[in-house]
DNA sequence: ACATTGACCTGAGAGC
DNA sequence: TGCTCTCAGGTCAATG
């Protein structure tokens, strides 16, 4: 799933819920999900911590500690997080949970294993070694370094979008909504846009995923105007009522209408 | 510098 | 019902 809008979904979750609680253990389900850090170190600097606050940058969550540290969660393909207690059931695929003071747990999910979790000291620091561009709602992130990151690439326009290091917090589906939203086609280069092209898809950019957010990344909450609304139900265009098509781009399935984004 | 491919993992759903 | 096959919203490394 967790693309930006749904990591913001669990960054507004977790804000609501596991902050200011004492984590009495951390259970390691599955250390293959711990990057950088060991199975004990990383339950004993926990140990009697609580979350101060969620961030997100990108794709990522980081949970700011009493310590002024942060757990950093990603979420792979098919990760996600639940706060529950003994009597709710328990999610499948848990990798690994806090259990808390008040006898609440909180568990990090994870079906394939491609997420993980670790401990930084700063957020900036770990966007800076992990090369992530902008987060692409950041209040800071504007039209033109937009621009002046697009600019100058070679390549085709999804996959600059989907490129973390470009910008970070979109992947394939939003990237395909966001070229629907321009009806330019998915396998469109950087090179045929112009200037003013470009700003438009930053304005797309920034109003899709707002758009997403304010659906709870649901596409079934989202207008009906939007391809994510459709690319699983009925596969019809919203605009000319055409089959969705899909298409390997970037070695990723793309959805796009071909009469609507034929150029 | 970029595209392509395969690998990493696991399970849901389709098709037989 | 049970088996096999295909596919999945992410990322990385190797190769062309």
């Amino acid at each position: 799933m967790p693309e930006l809008p749904d990591v913001e979904k669990f960054r507004l979750y977790l804000q609501s819920t596991a902050l200011h609680q004492q984590i009495r253990t951390t259970s390691i389900v599955d250390a293959a999900v711990l990057k950088g850090i060991g199975e004990s170190h990383f339950s004993e600097s926990l140990r009697g911590r609580t979350f101060e606050k969620a961030h997100r940058h990108g794709k990522f969550c980081f949970l700011r500690q009493d310590d002024q540290r942060f757990v950093f969660l990603h979420f792979g393909m098919t990760g996600f997080v639940k706060y529950y207690t003994k009597e709710m059931t328990a999610p499948e695929h848990i990798r690994l949970s806090f259990e808390f003071t008040n006898d609440y747990t909180l568990a990090y999910n994870c079906q394939r294993k491609f997420g993980q979790v670790g401990i930084t000291n700063d957020i900036e620091g770990f966007i800076d070694s992990e090369e992530l561009g902008p987060d692409a709602l950041d209040g800071e992130f504007g039209e033109d370094e937009f621009i002046q990151r697009l600019q100058g690439r070679r390549g085709m326009l999804k996959t600059a979008l989907m490129n973390q290091q470009v910008i970070a917090g979109i992947g394939n589906i939003y990237s395909d909504e966001i070229l629907f939203q321009q009806r330019l086609h998915p396998k469109i280069s950087l090179g045929q846009l112009k200037k003013t092209t470009l700003q438009r898809i930053y304005t797309t950019m920034r109003e899709v995923l707002t758009k997403a957010i304010h659906a709870e990344a649901d596409p079934a909450k989202m207008a009906p105007s939007m391809l994510t609304h459709h690319r699983y139900g009925d596969g019809k265009c919203p605009s000319c009522k055409a089959d969705i098509e899909k298409i390997e781009v970037a070695g990723r399935r793309s959805c796009y209408c071909p009469s609507c984004q034929d150029n």
